[in-house]
DNA sequence: TATTTAAGTTCTTTTTTAGAACTTATTATT
DNA sequence: AATAATAAGTTCTAAAAAAGAACTTAAATA
């Protein structure tokens, strides 16, 4: 299977890889939440090579995950800011570093990134919770409806 | 900087991707959860090559996420099955399926992933909220505690 | 005896990634 | 006025990873 065919699946986790489903592309998300915007700014702060950067870059403007913002007229540059789709994926990052924090963390070797919320105040963890109960939701107590396996997993 | 180095990062995001940030681990990770356990199974429903299956399940076993269980003397065979460790993923899978639901989905071309919460019944998104006060987290209500960018990012 | 099953391994080709140097337009410095 | 610096790429070559297909091994089954 290549990478454009995962996009096409049916299964919405096959198609949400073939934007980040590699090495770099959620660290660059990463970064863009901590308020990165500049192509150089990102090389850096990454260590990507500015060729994968730029081939990642304008993946995620053609998938709307960032627009580009132009800040300089001449010679014209722009920014690469996240969209409202874009911004959706911090439930991702939140449960990406609630995992590397807690669980592959061995001997905690690793300090934790913890998160505050603004709101109440309290560093938090991000809870997994059913939208009607609002009880936590885990692998055990949840059943996908994944009626076509075959169509999405081939 | 190389695959292995990500592992090293102090940042959890790095670590975790370390392990999952391809195209294909998530995606056996996923049929894991779907109750698929064997070599052949992964290969059959994933259309990914023996080669690289064999090298991302033993990346997996390596890291305590499947552990392989006997289940046949002779020859030995072994299936793979997902550890606390690997449960722990779910939510990370969950907030995949909601994101590529909802908003990786232009008009509504694929067809909608749904979960059922089986403790109260309702068909459920996975809401990704605060574990004090349980308001839902987003992008701008939370402030991450980066006080080493540096060194998480180079 | 020949075929099938299950879980890999080995091989060649193709695609991706890494790493470094180069380009272009403009502004700041000597 | 010439030179260097800034910012955002682009263009190379070499190295690594992935794709695709065939082969292996040990036992069970037709």
């Amino acid at each position: 299977m290549k990478w454009h065919e995962l996009g096409e699946m049916s299964c919405p986790i096959a198609r949400s890889l073939s934007i980040f489903g590699d090495r770099w592309t959620l660290l660059i998300i990463r970064n863009a939440f901590l308020r990165t915007r500049r192509f150089d700014d990102f090389q850096k702060q990454l260590g990507i090579t500015r060729h994968l950067l730029t081939e990642r870059l304008n993946r995620l403007v053609d998938n709307k995950i960032f627009e580009k913002v132009l800040y300089q007229e001449a010679p014209k540059r722009y920014e690469y800011k996240l969209t409202e789709k874009g911004l959706a994926l911090y439930p991702i990052i939140m449960a990406v570093t609630t995992w590397g924090n807690y669980w592959h963390n061995e001997d905690n070797k690793y300090p934790v990134l913890e998160y505050i919320h603004k709101e109440c105040g309290h560093k938090t963890k991000a809870l997994i919770s059913c939208e009607y109960c609002h009880q936590e939701l885990t692998a055990k107590n949840i059943s996908p409806y994944y009626d076509n396996i075959s169509q999405t997993a081939e």
